[in-house]
DNA sequence: TTGTAGGCGTTATCAA
DNA sequence: TTGATAACGCCTACAA
């Protein structure tokens, strides 16, 4: 508890009975320094175990060379994949990398000017979360920066800023469309409620058109939302779901989740049930997900290229940082991955 | 780009007619300052979007009520589940609590000493990560502090820390006897390499014990190494090892996996393979996360309390920080979570 | 109740 | 090649 960790670079100073400039040098690879003096002096730094104050640091620097990833939902496996693309492009750039978790409740813009503010920034990545309502409040941020795979576009908006995503109701449109061609005419959807505005609303909205575009009936009854009291986008919300679907007798040959966790639960709810999938039902989900080919039967979805728009992300960035002007928005081609967990609709 | 996020307290103070130290009061809610002035500066700072630089608050700041959270392996499923009792667990006791992410080729105790003078810390968690050679070094922090899920204990430095975790080597016993006394005679192992010190090592060993206990000769042939071209404890690298073992022709009744992402793997090549699970094969992972109740079939485990282990943490912590010494070491007992991919040996 | 001034630990400018 | 010294933006005695 006690401890020397509060020493300071005058300590460092009087210690080599050098100026607190000098220390300085010596600690940021200036070149107007002697090496001996510099040796003496990384010597010392080091037997004290002295590391400087950064907060002293980024008040007086006027720039770092830092990037910062803003994520919204620290804990969506989604994500997960995409830390070390972020982490190795940013280094390969020579740019330091700091992860910065956004509450759902907070606003993250306000987030990003804060450490704007305290980090001196050369750039910002956003991951996850929505736009807000008011465009105009992105203007406060004063460096580039560029969002991935946030909610919620299309309105008008979209146009004005830089962003990598894929086109959520396309994508859904694309794999229901899919589960039709196999004869599906009861595709049970589940989804976020209705309220939220989020991927699970455009994902509906793919949902949607794929049926009418199919001829097929938009049956109301067979769309789910999921529960509130469990954490949402989980196994356990879809496996509950679908339990109530199971019970509520209802008839359907497929059930298409909005995302591969959802699914997974779903799955297991089927199996449980003594249906076999794809035989009996088909299940699907949305995300494309590693994990989905490990599940047996291994599920269909939607396969986005994460990796690819973790890289386009950045590389964006890095334009925008460079002063070159790139496409402003950046919509991925997600792929339909099929996989063991959908086949044609059982006779009946 | 431009954006005027280059307001200083300088600033609303001259728009608002008043001194600094006023504006520093309003935003502080200090009670020496009257409504009427702070409600004139809080609308002029609303109305400006003035933000605080942190940098500088830290800087004149001789303490703040922070307590960071350092995590090693910041895409581990495992710890997923252990964010949001951290967060409303320190939110509750008023602290704010910061994600650190600390690099495998990081040291955290660097880091930590370097966050903890930038940010006046009030204590630190560590999370996941191994514990260094030296002890020495942690007496450099100058705050309390506990480490969660650290690897490595029991070789003397145990009773020095403060610190939370299961007893890896005697949860993998539990687990691998339980397995024999299934009747399984060849259990094969998928584990670490053998030169990294860490939990593979720990499970390692108690598989070994088990087997001596059970009168079960050791063979050597049927323990196998995740690869190192893939992702260490990923289904990935549970399948192509399996893939593997499969190929090798050895016979086995069983496969216990010390971590349950390798155990998706696992059981996905057996099935591919068309054993039955546990029909003709048993598994078995470690870890216990939620996504192996939705496996089919679920897949047996070892649950650890990774909730109560977050709880204890953090209470240990403020105990700590309170200046009540407590108990310096919390082992947890973790759970035998018998599922359906376990079952009696097949008889031959 | 309010304003002035000094200092937190660095870095950068200027002389020496 | 070095060493004083003035900022950086904020908070907090202290004085008014």
């Amino acid at each position: 508890m006690s401890g020397m960790g509060d020493m300071t670079i005058k300590d460092i100073a009087r210690l080599c009975g050098v100026g607190v400039s000098t220390v300085s040098r010596a600690m940021n690879n200036h070149p107007d320094i002697s090496q001996e003096t510099k040796d003496k002096i990384m010597r010392v730094i080091e037997e004290h175990n002295y590391i400087p104050n950064n907060s002293a640091r980024n008040l007086k620097r006027t720039e770092s060379n830092t990037i910062a990833l803003l994520m919204k939902g620290i804990d969506n496996p989604f994500f997960q994949g995409m830390f070390h693309i972020f982490e190795e492009m940013l280094n390969k750039s020579n740019f330091n990398f700091i992860l910065q978790k956004v509450n759902f409740d907070e606003d993250e813009i306000s987030v990003a000017i804060e450490l704007q503010k305290e980090k001196k920034l050369k750039g910002i990545i956003f991951l996850g979360g929505m736009i807000r309502e008011d465009v105009k409040v992105f203007e406060l941020l004063n460096v580039p920066y560029v969002l991935c795979t946030v909610g919620q576009f299309g309105s008008g908006t979209a146009g004005q800023m830089n962003f990598v995503a894929i086109d959520d109701v396309k994508e859904s449109f694309k794999l229901v469309d899919y589960l039709c061609s196999l004869g599906h005419q009861k595709i049970a959807l589940i989804t976020s409620s209705k309220q939220e505005r989020g991927v699970g609303s455009l994902r509906y909205e793919g949902y949607r058109q794929a049926l009418l575009k199919n001829g097929i009936p938009f049956d109301e009854s067979l769309v789910y939302y999921m529960k509130s009291g469990i954490a949402g986008f989980s196994p356990e919300n879809g496996y509950a779901v679908t339990k109530e679907l199971l019970e509520s007798g209802r008839e359907f040959t497929a059930v298409f989740a909005v995302s591969d966790m959802l699914a997974f639960g779903v799955s297991k709810a089927l199996l449980e049930s003594g249906r076999r999938i794809p035989g009996d039902c088909s299940v699907a989900g949305f995300d494309g997900l590693e994990l989905t080919q490990f599940y047996h039967p291994s599920i269909t979805t939607i396969h986005q290229p994460r990796e690819e728009m973790a890289k386009a992300a950045v590389q964006m960035l890095l334009e925008l940082i460079g002063g070159n002007e790139c496409k402003r928005a950046q919509i991925f081609e997600a792929t339909l991955q099929i996989q063991e967990s959908t086949g044609a609709a059982p006779v009946t």
